[in-house]
RNA sequence: GGCCAGGUAGCUCAGUUGGUAGAGCGCAGCCCUGAAAAGGCUGGCGUCGGCGGUUCAAUUCCGUCCCUGGCCA
């Protein structure tokens, strides 16, 4: 029996954790010790200007290290998980040709089960029609989810009636399609091959995790959170772009707006961003065959580099 | 020292004409198939400040003590 060397399936690592573990550490790290390259996971760095606030590395700070996936979206275009996935597929795909270890970085845990596991084969984001429907669902509260039931009353008993966003891509799949996202979901997803990947997840104490999101948030808006945000806008970018949601953007919005102290929105953020580390810890909890590294980035390092050592020759 | 107002969930406070109590926020757990740092769901026995008393029964009434704030000395 002749095994095609060509079809071996190529090393992929993943680093996940909640925000502030130190996954760019660790990911640095082994990029630096294996030859490799970085793949970016996190659904805000994508986004172009927003650097601050996503603490994402700097030029410098990357060591030469190739860094894909930072910066490719423009503010004012929504990037959705489908984007991310071809997107991070290529940049494999261009990693593998190098030769290199790819290294998939980040906390949206969302973007690297789209990656690795895949989407349904469904229809993008549709903004006119989402337009119309929230316009709906304003008039009449409730009536989307409803709409669902009618039609698709299998994907409607799975989203809960209060969700409007997961009620809207349903009806959004069924109108564009003619069929039931239950049904198409019933089709699987369209799973990355050609790899056999090791994930790891951080996973510090919590109490020492939270003083360093506190500390972190403060230092946020010490090194002008504030004015990144001020100059995005001066950019031309409107308020309601959708990376200006996301944790400390909001608030450093809220004080340029006048509707909070610097002092409220450095606490708001950290609070906010506590709950966020909380709600990573429920994703990847689910991940099964990760690797959980019970403390932060930085003293992961060795542990990190003889697992993967160990790993690549398995 | 005297008078007044308070001391109820981690915090801010409701409430019980006496039958051992709740709301917001926090906090915790969870869900997730193109907005995912988004969106959604679930969870509250806490010496009702301490100690006595009245009562079948007190967090609720009475006494006393402690603490906090204000006013007067």
């Amino acid at each position: 029996m002749n095994v095609d060397p060509c079809s071996l399936p190529s090393p992929l690592i993943v680093v996940a954790g909640p925000t502030g573990s130190g996954k760019s550490h660790l990911a640095l790290a082994l990029a630096r010790e294996f030859d490799g390259e970085i793949v970016n996971a996190d659904s805000v760095q994508v986004y172009k200007y927003f650097d601050i606030g996503s603490a994402k590395l700097s030029e410098g700070e990357r060591h030469g290290i190739p860094h894909h996936l930072l910066d490719v979206a423009s503010p004012d275009e929504v990037f959705t998980a489908g984007d991310y996935a071809r997107a991070a597929r290529q940049a494999l795909t261009g990693i593998n040709a190098r030769a290199h270890l790819p290294i998939v970085a980040g906390g949206t845990g969302f973007y690297i089960r789209a990656l690795l596991e895949g989407l349904f084969e469904g229809p993008p984001r549709d903004e006119a029609l989402r337009t119309r429907m929230a316009a709906r669902e304003q008039r009449q509260p409730g009536s989307l989810h409803r709409w669902l039931a009618r039609f698709d009353p299998l994907a409607a008993g799975r989203i809960h009636a209060h969700d409007v966003n997961k009620t809207m891509r349903a009806l959004e799949v069924l109108l564009r399609t003619g069929r039931p996202v239950s049904e198409l979901h019933a089709g699987g997803r369209d799973a990355l091959t050609g790899y056999r990947r090791l994930m790891l997840v951080l996973n510090p104490p919590r109490e020492q995790l939270y003083e360093r999101i506190e500390a972190r948030s403060a230092a946020m808006f010490d090194r002008g959170l504030v004015e990144e945000t001020q100059s995005i806008l001066a950019r031309g970018y409107a308020r309601t772009c959708k990376p200006f949601e996301s944790l400390g953007y909001a608030q450093a919005l809220g004080v340029i707006e006048g509707r909070m102290s610097r002092e409220q929105a450095v606490a708001e953020t950290a609070m906010l961003t506590r709950r966020y580390a909380k709600r990573q810890w429920t994703w990847f909890r689910k991940e099964r065959d990760a690797v959980w590294l019970d403390s932060f980035g930085e003293n992961a390092v060795h542990p990190g580099i003889a697992l993967v050592r160990h790993w690549l020759r398995g």
